[in-house]
DNA sequence: GGATAATACGGAGTATCACTCCGCTTCGGC
DNA sequence: GCCGAAGCGGAGTGATACTCCGTATTATCC
């Protein structure tokens, strides 16, 4: 299913990756009407399902090579200071690449497409916190969902008001502290 | 529209807001099937939408109290220290009172049934965070619209995964700061 | 290059759900 | 008790994620 046999599915597989990409810059990821990813593909809506089996899965296939990216840039940051605070400003930015994305991955079964593709950014993620609390730069009770968690509440936050706050001026207050 | 003039009219009605509450605390607020609603309360599906312009204005009506009751409470807190603290916690439980409200709550618009019944929150929050920067407890350049966010982020992040962390933990984290 | 089986396609169809429309019923002032 | 206004019921609508299957295309074997 992941690679088709013949060369017509393989190429139809590519133009509703494509198409869906497109889409999901123009509309988001949540409330596009799938039909037009197989309109804009040139191919049926039977064509679609038969090569993802859920709209969770195309999202999967679309966002995958950026999640993999992102996980690769953990191993770039390891080393700088301030690891874990420049990781999560790109945790933020990467999830909240198309609209409705953070949803999605929020929803998203561990075991499905999906949550699969999650599961390196959420290594990356508790290896930075690792080293953050052996540096002593962040509180020593400070666990990676906890991280994963703030990000995605602030990606959804972002994307869910009007008018957005900036990103980075919400982890400011969350890295730094309301309190005074 | 809000008071019918026939007795049968505000007796739906009534029945249509419990049916609601009931419904939304079995399923939440967000995947509920409105026919439901509606045959719960023993009425026909156009019954139920002569009462409520959309599911929005049904939402509004349930949880009216509910908020009306929080923004009455901040007039409590005012004189405690760490108002802004304790507020900010019961802000997070009212409105993750129902699966889905917070989600509603975010998409609707400012001049909508919801958002209107929303007013006297934002108001409230913003007295408090005057309050909390005059006292110091806080940083000088925090917006009552921050905190707003925040605590949605909180209440969104919490029914949105699984397992949901306490929310106070979150915020402990987001009040005290993640950095060292 | 033709036959054949495996593979894939198209698009009408289905289920679900928020919401609408309108003919019929019920209420309540007189 | 009459009658107009108010309200009711529920089939219908439109949108949309997803399915089914008869048909078309491709790859393989000779």
């Amino acid at each position: 299913m992941s690679t088709p046999r013949r060369t017509d599915a393989r190429r139809n597989r590519a133009r509703l990756v494509a198409a869906a990409a497109e889409l999901f810059d123009e509309v988001g990821a949540d409330a596009t009407a799938m039909n037009d990813v197989a309109r804009r593909a040139g191919v049926g809506p039977g064509t679609l399902w038969r090569h993802f089996a859920d709209k969770d899965a195309l999202i999967a296939e679309v966002v995958g090579d950026s999640l993999d990216n992102l996980a690769a840039l953990a191993a770039d940051l390891r080393a700088e200071p301030r690891a874990l605070r420049r990781w999560v400003v790109e945790l933020v930015r990467h999830i909240s690449r198309y609209r409705g994305l953070v949803d999605a991955i929020a929803h998203a079964g561990p075991d499905g497409p999906l949550g699969g593709r999650c599961h390196a950014v959420e290594a990356a993620t508790a290896d930075l916190v690792e080293r953050a609390r052996a540096q002593g730069e962040v509180r020593a009770d400070l666990t990676a969902t906890e991280v994963v968690r703030l990000a995605m509440a602030v990606a959804w936050v972002n994307e869910a008001v009007t008018p957005p706050d900036t990103a980075d001026r919400l982890l400011s207050l969350i890295f730094e502290g309301v309190d005074r």
